[in-house]
DNA sequence: TAGATTGTTAATCGATTAACAATC
DNA sequence: TAGATTGTTAATCGATTAACAATC
């Protein structure tokens, strides 16, 4: 019997349906509904339920949704009711705004290692982390399991950077360097070049 | 006679595109083709070419596209071939960061005003701009035809800010606070929040 | 009960791919 | 000419929407 597969557009909305949950639990909104949250999110009330019911059925007719359990079920469905250590390589001015910013952790993600390639920037700490060489990336990826980088290097150095991270077990990149990054079957990447968004819009301009 | 209209998504692809020609181009590659484009970036040569033909005919059977010209196209088109004027709303450690990136300019943007509402951040200066409050945010918009924002505010803010700036006439907004903006028709938003693409990568790890 | 909303089906709509004539 | 590659058409594939029975 094939194994159900979720189309990826399907997996890419819930992050967003995730995040709108997440602020109506701020709220003290206890019930939602598939036309409450599409208007949100401008995302029609159909496309949410068809987009839910591939995971399950996670709500009642007349009623809606309950707000804190369909939270939890896209965060188990998404993987982030646990929390994941990534690695930042690159610690330029984006590298360290990314590891000063307080809003990875309680949506799943927890830097634990810097890597940076200048000798002027290794040893130095921002937080409770130490930057650290190159060398040493593929030691602490290894002895920590860890499968998640951000990579935040010129966009010269990106591809060998995937590599060396893909090498030591890296499985997901988030790649902030404005190129396509190479990589193999398995392993994932997504790209955040705000160049290419700025540009999306001005052709509407 | 309807215009033809162009798909967003196809829309979508074109700076991806034209970041690619810009790397070829430097590399002193003259000349392309839409199979080798569609290697660099993982889509399809069909594709690419199907979404070219959607705009002109750029190459020559047998030969390909002519990077230089291709490149000149595709800036026309998206209209970056011009400079656009740009804000930046929120000077935060993302702000700043994205205050000293180099890589707008030689894309078609240029941050002209930095704005934000810590009272003891204002009349600092960033390079060769000041921080301003954001109570002069629609005169200068408006006084210097401003159609371009990126928000890099807090969450809760974000909203508020979207709005202020649209009432100024700004028209596409690049928003890096993890919310969905609402906006009314006739203006753009893209959403740039990292945990979204992290999280769309844990559901396959 | 009456009103509301889900989950699902079928229909519609749109995007991608395959194939190939044209032609450089 | 022979080989390569475009632009385009038609076929395929996939995603979205509309509609509604089920039911809370």
């Amino acid at each position: 019997m094939p194994i159900k597969q979720i189309p990826d557009i399907v997996v890419g909305r819930l992050p967003v349906y995730l995040r709108a949950l997440s602020y109506l639990a701020a709220e003290g909104i206890q019930t939602t509904s598939s036309h409450e949250l599409g208007k949100r999110l401008g995302i029609s009330a159909a496309q949410i339920r068809k987009d839910l019911s591939q995971f399950g059925e996670f709500g009642k007719q007349g009623t809606g949704y309950n707000v804190g359990y369909l939270r939890e079920q896209i965060r188990r469905i998404l993987k982030v009711e646990r929390e994941w250590h990534v690695i930042l390589v690159g610690v330029g001015d984006l590298g360290r705004a990314l590891a000063h910013y307080g809003g990875f952790v309680d949506r799943g993600f927890r830097i634990v290692a810097l890597f940076d390639s200048d000798p002027a920037k290794i040893g130095q700490r921002i937080g409770d982390l130490e930057i650290m060489s190159m060398d040493r990336l593929a030691e602490v990826v290894r002895e920590r399991g860890i499968q998640v980088a951000m990579v935040a290097v010129p966009a010269a150095h990106a591809q060998k950077v995937a590599e060396d991270c893909m090498a030591a077990g890296i499985k997901a990149i988030l790649n902030y360097a404005p190129i396509t990054l190479q990589v193999p079957e398995g392993a994932f990447v997504q790209h955040i070049d705000p160049v290419t968004h700025l540009q999306r819009m001005t052709y509407y301009l």
